[in-house]
DNA sequence: TTGTTCGTACGAAATATTTCCTACCTTTAG
DNA sequence: CTAAAGGTAGGAAATATTTCGTACGAACAA
């Protein structure tokens, strides 16, 4: 077994935390405000407490040794953003992948470059 | 100008009820209620309550020439989903179809003849 | 030393969402 | 007619989530 981890799923401000950390690494709670408040208002002790509860929730874990803590990310990137994916594709498509890269190619937002990116990724998993 | 509608964001009970009207077709509280219930336990009021306050929101409208109303839903399928489709690739992506499509493929449930469908979708798209 | 700045902790208020109780009306079986 | 079954409406309780005020300690500049 390797971990019994029970997944829990990030609400949207804990989505918006995640996304900060996964971009800068590890980081203090003024580092990570500060990004936040970029994107909109928010005050300090919000974010404070955002990430307090996510460590509780075994979101986040953090380095105590300092004053200033340094919190990071419990789960990879890749599998939180996998496991979120799979969670949509279910509910939205019944699970299946293809329908909503159908709905994807019928997308206005998605370019022509994107789809010819797509196209490659397709080559390269022939090798 | 079509429409004016402000798009607002289903919430989760929210979606499985559309899931089931976008399934079905219109139908009454009871007819959704019943499948609903196959998924979880819940009471029937709270079922009605959900239908009259996405009515309310906008997300449905019924017909209430009959004692028992009839209840459909606003937006296409295709046009909810596209919307929640493109948020979910904006905020987990940063807007890049591709790497959604890469994690797709990354993933140990995305199976190998999902992704033969893929490419037979960007054969046709060729044409 | 002292006061200002920056940090954490904690609790509670504010909001959003979900759930269900109660009232009351209509239909239908008996 | 009457009781039971099945509807809707509305309000309020229960939960979940987000937000922030207040307290208090440490660091630091004056």
């Amino acid at each position: 077994m390797k971990n019994k981890l029970p997944a829990i799923e990030p609400t949207k401000s804990e989505l918006e935390i995640l996304q900060v950390l996964w971009h800068t690494g590890p980081a203090t709670v003024r580092a990570v405000h500060t990004e936040l408040e970029k994107q909109r208002d928010i005050n300090y002790t919000t974010t404070l407490k955002l990430m307090q509860i996510m460590t509780e929730k075994g979101l986040l874990k953090r380095d105590e040794t300092e004053m200033k803590h340094v919190y990071a990310v419990v789960e990879e990137e890749h599998k939180t953003k996998s496991h979120l994916l799979q969670k949509f594709v279910d509910s939205m498509y019944k699970g299946s992948a293809s329908q909503l890269v159908m709905q994807l190619l019928g997308n206005k937002k998605t370019s022509s470059q994107e789809i010819q990116e797509i196209r490659e990724l397709l080559k390269k998993l022939d090798k």
